[in-house]
RNA sequence: GGAGGGGUUCCCGAGUGGCCAAAGGGGGCAGACUGUAAAUCUGUUGUCUACGACUUCGAUGGUUCAAAUCCAUCUCCCUCCA
């Protein structure tokens, strides 16, 4: 059986490893509980998370047993790591609604019967803890020194960063010390921005337990521009569908850069490394077939094999011509909605595809509007009530939507 | 606590009495070219019942024919000193 540090390093899912023989040669030979940190700072998880997920679950079917932290205690302090600014401070109330969500998007990918994974929330022990009795047990062991040269705290030292972000790596730290103590907790992984803090406590384990804890960090998913993937007009790209739908989801892989598409079918999906490497290699317009690879079987993971079935057959019947409509996004109007808002203008802030009719009129004055595949220049435009019922607004090359009358 | 500097449109950043809906860049959107890619070029980027009107420059009041620009108070941020 293949070692599962094998498989990651494969995938491009290693970045920083600490006592790297030791701990290949512990993963080799038992069951391993591992963690990996989670900050509830908003009620979906996004693509920055999911690269997180399929680590957790490559090891999970290597046979190790995966623990999903919730970051219901740190949450209230906000990490500094890779932040310009100091994020907002959520409320008690905020950070629970969103634990509860969140959990139910890890059971697609995780299995958590019969203790196969765990799930838990570091608000259970952090927040009853007591000041004083913190400081001594804990943070007697750290080196303000040291932490400011960690790189986390870098670029934070110039633009200023209160005690409350400090604090942060310390209470991190802590989490893993007693997942240790709790269920033999010997590994936490994260995204790379993480390793200061994953560092942390692997060091305070050592030193206060004497027993050996390990630290394993995943790249975060960038494009080859070098800039954070899964940003849309819209903010990040969600893994909700209430927050991103499967059709807009599946757009996003399907039009990623040619240069991207092979970390993202190896870091993303679990399609074997030779098939990532044949789909990749593709040249010119042919690599649209690795897109579609891509974008199906990324949609298939987060959101369900019906999904993304249903999005690849929207995204046939719009850009292959002919087909079943059906999946298109839409808007359903009655017949006196309709009417009420029959300007082009205003049909389209009606169904979100703009934000106000001065948008629209640019859009429609530049050229960028069809409607049933006709394009309209006059700003006035009317749209008649459509006899079979629905029609196509087309915004730019590749929006599309439908508004159907009830 | 003391001294100084600052908050401008999505972001960065000009503007210090009328010519300012506010330079420039980034980002976004659209057009051309393409492969639903990238790069490039062009246009556009406050709102509206749109050749005109209305609302914006941290907040509130004031001076003025006229304020993003001047004054007062408040508020938030930054730097230096303690």
């Amino acid at each position: 059986m293949t070692n599962v540090l094998d498989t990651l390093k494969e995938r491009g899912l290693v970045k920083q490893i600490t006592f790297e023989e030791d701990l290949y040669e512990l993963l080799g030979k038992e069951s391993v509980s591992f963690y990996i940190g989670f900050d509830p700072t908003a009620d979906s998880l996004h693509v920055g998370h999911y690269v997180a997920m399929m680590v957790m679950a490559h090891m999970q079917r290597a046979g190790h047993r995966p623990i999903a932290l919730m970051g219901g205690g740190t949450a209230m302090v906000g990490d500094p790591s890779g932040k310009s600014d100091m994020r907002k401070m959520l409320t008690v109330d905020e950070i629970a609604a969103n634990v509860e969500s969140i959990k139910k998007q890890f059971a697609k990918v995780l299995d958590f019967s019969e203790g196969k994974a765990l799930m838990v929330n570091n608000g259970d022990w952090l927040l009853e803890k007591k000041y004083v009795e913190f400081l001594r047990e804990v943070g007697a062991n750290f080196s303000v020194n040291r932490m400011l040269t960690a790189e986390c705290y870098k670029q934070r030292l110039e633009k200023g960063l209160s005690f409350l972000e400090f604090n942060y790596m310390i209470m991190q730290a802590y989490d893993f010390l007693h997942l240790n103590k709790e269920y033999d907790c010997k590994l936490e992984m994260g995204g790379d921005d993480q390793w200061s803090n994953i560092l942390a406590g692997a060091d305070l384990i050592r030193r206060k337990e004497q027993k050996p804890a390990f630290a394993c960090t995943f790249p975060l998913l960038l494009t080859a521009q070098g800039k954070k993937m899964g940003k849309t007009e819209s903010g990040a790209l969600w893994l909700s569908p209430e927050r991103t739908s499967p059709y807009e989801f599946y757009q996003y892989w399907r039009n990623v850069d040619d240069a991207d598409v092979e970390n993202c079918l190896s870091m993303l999906t679990f399609i074997p490394m030779d098939e990532v490497k044949r789909l990749s290699a593709l040249k010119d317009a042919q690599i649209n077939e690795a897109k579609k690879v891509l974008a199906f079987e990324v949609t298939k993971l987060v959101h369900g094999e019906d999904e993304a079935k249903k999005a690849e057959a929207a995204t046939n019947a719009l850009f292959g011509g002919g087909g079943n409509m059906d999946e298109t996004p839409s808007t359903e109007l009655t017949a006196a909605e309709f009417n009420e808002n029959a300007g082009l203008l205003q049909l389209m802030v009606k169904c979100g595809l703009t934000k106000s009719n001065g948008e629209g009129r640019r859009l429609v004055q530049q050229g960028g509007v069809r409607v049933d595949d006709e394009k309209i220049t006059d700003a006035n435009y009317v749209v008649p009530l459509p006899e079979s019922g629905e029609l196509l607004i087309r915004k730019g090359k590749k929006v599309f939507h439908r508004v159907v009358i009830k």
